[in-house]
Order: C-alpha cells, then structure tokens, then sequence
DNA sequence: TGTATACTTGCACAATGATGCAAGAGAACA
DNA sequence: TGTTCTCTTGCATCATTGTGCAAGTATACA
C-alpha cells in the first residue's frame, strides 16, 4: 500500500512489521545450535566423516563428557541441523547436508536481494504476509 | 597419509584431527550472534532496510530497551554480521551483506562438498593444515 | 535370566547471558 | 556555557546454558 514490492520499507519499524522470507531463514534455535564452541567442533567433525556416526563414536573426538555429547546432538537435531536413527541400541546421528545447504543458500540469496532492491519502496503486505507478522 | 584428499575420515576421531574450510566456516561467535530471538529479528529488521540504520531507528522496531539494542548490536559486530559507522553523535550499523552472504555459500558448498565426497579414503594432511589443528 | 553395552535423564553447580534502570561520555546546538 | 540528543557502560537481577557425575532405560547377548 506505501511502496512497491522492489523496494525497502523506509525506517526498521516499518521493516519490522514487513514480512519476508528473511525472517522464516533467520530462525534463532537453528543458529543457536551451531553457535557453540563445543557444538561447531561436533557439527564439523561430523561433517567431515560424511557418513552416519554413533554418540559413543562421536563423543571419542573431543573432550567432554558422553552425556554431554548426547545433550547437544539432541539439541542440534530439535534445531534441524541433524537427523537421527535409532538401530537396536545405538543411535546414529548424521549432518542433514542438503537441507542445511539449501538454506544457507537461500539465506544468501534474500540477504543479497535486500542488498539490491531499490531503497524507499516497499510493500510490506504483498508478500503473502500481513503486516505485524514478524 | 592415510587416504586421499578426496575422502573421508573413517571415523569422527580422524575427522576431528583433519582441518578442513568448514572448521573455520563454522564459526560459532557469527552464529551465536544471529542465535538469539532479539538479534535475529534486529538482523532481519536492519536486513530488510537495506541501509544503514541508526541505533535509536532500530531500536524503535522493538520493544526492549534501547542499552540492550545497543548491546546486541555491539555483539553482532563482533561476530562479523555488521558494521558500523559514527557520524558526529549517531552511530549507525548496516548488514555486512557481501561478506555473510559469500560465507554461508561458500559453507554450503563445503557441506555438499562433505556429503560427496567418497567415503574411507581422507588425507587429513593435504589440506594445508597439520593434523590436530581443529 | 543375568550381564554388558549404548544412550538418556536427573541433579547440582558454576558460568554466561539477556534485560532494565540509571549514570556517564561525547557531540551538536542555542 | 549550558542544554539536548545519541549512544555506551556499570550495576543488579533473573533466567538460561554448559558441564560432570550418577542413576536410569533400553537393547543385545551369553
């Protein structure tokens, strides 16, 4: 109703009540999983090894404790950045690649169409989203 | 030594010994600073300006105190998301767009890279990088 | 059926973090 | 020079989080 979808809302409180993809990307709980020395290290470590890895297995690579481990795998995957078997007594956790690339690059991409879409021109509405969403 | 650059560690352990981009593209400080239900909605907020946005401005989309709006901001900073610039009495802060935008692709890439790659066959020393360095 | 294995959960504790209020610092302006 | 504006910092407080130990649960196996 004030400015064309192109465009950016003219102040942040007008952004604020502007919804946009942006806003489902930038999930906290799934940054927060990731935002932890200890749970970095898994989330790379696990990465790296490209396969399924079990908590006992996993908790071999660093220093902490096994139930430790078992508390931020459990954590990482309620944040969406792991997926979980379970096969007789052990459980396999394993990186959930092509969701987690899927998103990072579709966060890239909005936050770089923020960057180019023409300033003083936004509407907030037309975005599927009524205002006061966010 | 072990295998060849292309592939995996066979285990978590051996995964954690070899340095790969994706230990330094995990950094958990930038993303513990967008972890957080405040920041990650003063990120989007500033996102969807796409401008430099002065403290009180920013702090007018949300309903915290402006000392904590400061602070987050200060936080995100540190963390890499922004940047911030002083003119006489104002201080404004702008989303470092070009920057996160190039690293959550190049951690994309770099997971997919992981999840290709043929499993059993990693050289943790080839990367330019002594093992034990993660 | 008992025992070993693999993991989770309860509990306690120390550390960190988010928040608001109030005061302080620095710059513009009358 | 005093006042106003913009932001930061100190302090107190409450909540959350990371951690380890110990106990519990569930499954496999002898």
């Amino acid at each position: 109703m004030m400015q064309e979808n192109s465009g950016h809302p003219v102040n942040p409180a007008q952004a604020a009540a502007c919804c946009r993809p942006i806003d489902r990307l930038l999930c906290p709980e799934l940054f927060r999983a990731i935002g932890d020395p200890t749970r970095a290290s898994l989330l790379a470590c696990l990465a790296k090894c490209g396969r399924p890895c079990t908590v006992t297995e996993i908790a071999a690579c660093c220093s902490v404790d096994l139930s430790v481990v078992s508390r931020h795998l459990a954590l990482m995957e309620r944040g969406g950045l792991l997926a979980s078997s379970k096969q007789g007594r052990t459980v396999s956790y394993a990186v959930r690649y092509v969701e987690l690339a899927g998103l990072l690059r579709a966060l890239a991409d909005e936050l770089e169409q923020c960057c180019e879409r023409t300033p003083g021109s936004a509407d907030c509405a037309s975005d599927g989203c009524a205002p006061g969403c966010a």
